[in-house]
DNA sequence: GCGGGCTGTTAGCGCTCGCTAACCTGCCGC
DNA sequence: GCGGCAGGTTAGCGAGCGCTAACAGCCCGC
């Protein structure tokens, strides 16, 4: 399991950055990307305005390394659970509760990425992309493995539908996170497994 | 079944209208809500600007129509296959697949509805939410009929969890739309079946 | 045939937003 | 103890936005 999701762990000075990164996170989620300005974003952590400039080249810089840690943190645990030598049953179901387990935990993070990838920089909408889409090969390959009935372009339909199903985390706080956790999982493979 | 999709007919009379709900929600879906200039949304259906405003309030006005007209549509066609007189297992398929068929023919609404809540007007999302409401209950009802072992909270997060796993067809454009619409189909009632 | 509504135009107001400039202050190394 | 830098402040610019005002052509009923 890869270690928790904290961007840009680099000792004491990155604070102030993680910091306005989470708070960013959460306003993003809920008013969309342009419709919050920088004086919100310093306000929610106690400074004002211009004071992120500090910090971030720009507004676009925010999201952008926002969205990009993102991707990578799910690139990289995807394919560390994708590589363990157990069989592909067993690979498949890590997949995706290493996948719930996220969604459970950063609902707001979810949010961000599945609806403001089109206020990027054209240059990091590129770089996301390309991680985005390594981690969805990695999900076609383990799926592949495990329902070997499936074709390739069914496998990446499958889970595409799959990352949607999961990532309703943010509109489903009715169970408490260990009920849900396992009721996803428990719907996520059953999905899967009706799919070959 | 219902009708096709296609707000406010009523006559020659709205075709402009509709013509600027259709191009509006391509964009909104594309830029979100912010991103989009009133400009754009005119020069899209071939006028400029301020000629909107002799069709709409506001832009506000836009969005609102379009969801309420959407949330609309789904609870009316989601109400009409609840109440047909068949077993709770095809019931459950036809509501499946009629909300498939939305997402399919209109994955730019499904997107706009998904992201757009939080710029509606107060009113108007008050309404938006009591409609969304009512269709999930619908389908929560659907669901424990026919799986009476589901408890009620446990159905109404695996309703989302199908809404999340269906509403995927704008990142889902790989299979032919027949094709995808099977395979959602069957996606979406394997992993019910599996919640039971 | 002509007055009036319907639907379009352009000019421009007022506001908000991202960002920069200029300045201030506390801390740390020498 | 003092120079410099890190990290804050406020003022304000320039652009873009939603929207209104003022006006123009078209079509239709009388």
């Amino acid at each position: 399991m890869p270690a928790n999701f904290t961007p840009l762990v680099n000792g004491e000075k990155a604070n102030r950055r993680e910091q306005i990164l989470a708070a960013a996170a959460e306003l993003f989620a809920h008013h969309g990307f342009h419709g919050v300005g920088i004086d919100d974003i310093g306000a929610a952590v106690g400074i004002s305005g211009p004071a992120l400039y500090r910090h971030f080249r720009s507004k676009d810089a925010i999201l952008g390394e926002m969205l990009n840690s993102i991707s990578r943190y799910l690139l990289d645990g995807g394919t560390a659970w994708a590589s363990r030598p157990v069989d592909p049953d067993d690979t498949l179901a890590g997949l995706v509760a290493f996948h719930v387990g996220f969604a459970l935990a950063h609902p707001s993070l979810i949010t961000v990425q599945e609806r403001n990838l089109a206020n990027l920089t054209d240059a990091d909408r590129k770089q996301v992309r390309a991680l985005q889409r390594q981690y969805v090969e990695v999900w076609v390959r383990v799926i592949r493995e495990a329902l070997p009935e499936l074709g390739e372009l069914e496998a990446r339909s499958a889970a595409h539908a799959v990352f949607g199903l999961i990532n309703s985390t943010p509109y489903n706080r009715h169970l408490g996170d260990g009920e849900l956790a396992e009721l996803l999982c428990r719907l996520a493979l059953g999905a899967l497994r009706a799919a070959g």
